[in-house]
DNA sequence: ACCTGAACACCGTTCAAGT
DNA sequence: ACCTGAACACCGTTCAAGT
């Protein structure tokens, strides 16, 4: 009788998870030492999540609904240009990003086996980037287009994280740069005929 | 006197070490099972490299130059013209990080700390894209556009490899999409005035 | 000069025992 | 229903000892 009570809560977990990811990385990510930060010992963890596993894809769950709710914000700070929201959309996913490198890193690569968002806050976070992209280049390819901006957007910031930009110049003029000339190619794709991408992708 | 010979070698080591990165991942690279496919013991690894990281790092150095010369064969193999040449290049990369995803990984991302190519075999494998770039949009933004390249492909393949795309359509031609798109947005940028490209992306 | 076994402090995970 | 200590098989790394 009188059976023990939570001393904790699977958010607090997270947050303790998160809060060591972001510090030190994956590796500093222990089950003793997440533990430890809520205040109970390693064991007590697989009453809360299944395994290791289990405890990172909830973190990376969590940094999407965060992402979404950062890009939602800046997008209705935004004008109604689509050409401006999309603009903000990837600025301000660069913030996010480079302010929490590794969080976000599990939201795209497959940084462990079985480590991802929950598909339903994915496709949450994905959703107004499709709006914006139906809107520059149509139904019919909004979504590769989406999976373009994004791939960008996820390629670079990674990068810019990881030192992978060594040869100096103005790596934010860069990022700006990109996203001028994908919204450039994209305006002028829109108009052209549905096939006209493939033809140049193939000249 | 009669001092003990090696039993392997520095190259057979990284070989171990890349084949148990790609079939099992990070993890799966453990000093003990490298040193088992090379016929020794864990500690006697520390003969050849400083520590795990060291090795990891000799992994991603041995990759970027495996790299380099398949893009280097690619693009021999495609014609003259910069359009061209970009698309062969930007294909040939997507089937190098496709067959061999988690090596991949190593060049851009920081998979652990320490873990990134020299900088010498790094700035051999960017050398021919910054070469098309500068044909493509001159010498004043040719970092920059090879930046970008390089950051659409890195994140497009490493979203395509970690299961990114949830959403179905066909992954291959949003690539095809994506390289045209660029291809597009960078011709068009290098008629323009040189401060374009900023005036759009604040537009 | 390279390899080895033994040892160290860690790690994720399981489980019986507590409340 | 949740928490714990003890135990398991691992892990990277160090080091004295071998050849």
């Amino acid at each position: 009788m009188s059976p023990a009570r939570a001393r904790t809560s699977q958010a607090a977990i997270i947050g303790a998870a998160r809060d060591l990811l972001e510090d030190g990385g994956l590796e500093a990510v222990s089950m003793a030492g997440v533990a430890e930060r809520v205040g109970i010992k390693a064991p007590s963890l697989y009453k809360h999540f299944d395994d290791r596993s289990g405890l990172l894809a909830a973190v990376a769950t969590e940094v999407a609904l965060q992402l979404e709710r950062a890009l939602t914000d800046a997008v209705a700070r935004s004008g109604a240009d689509p050409a401006t929201r999309l603009d903000a959309r990837a600025v301000a996913y660069r913030s996010f990003a480079l302010a929490t490198p590794r969080a976000s890193a599990l939201l795209f690569a497959s940084v462990a086996p079985g480590v991802a968002p929950a598909p339903e806050a994915q496709a949450r976070a994905a959703h107004p980037v499709l709006e914006v992209c139906k809107a520059i280049v149509g139904s019919a390819r909004a979504l590769s287009a989406a999976r373009v901006l994004t791939a960008f957007a996820y390629g670079f910031t990674s990068m810019e994280s990881a030192g992978a930009f060594r040869f100096g110049g103005d790596v934010e003029e860069a990022y700006r740069f990109g996203i001028a000339v994908l919204a450039a190619g994209l305006e002028r794709g829109a108009v052209d005929a549905p096939d006209a991408a493939a033809t140049h992708a193939r000249a």
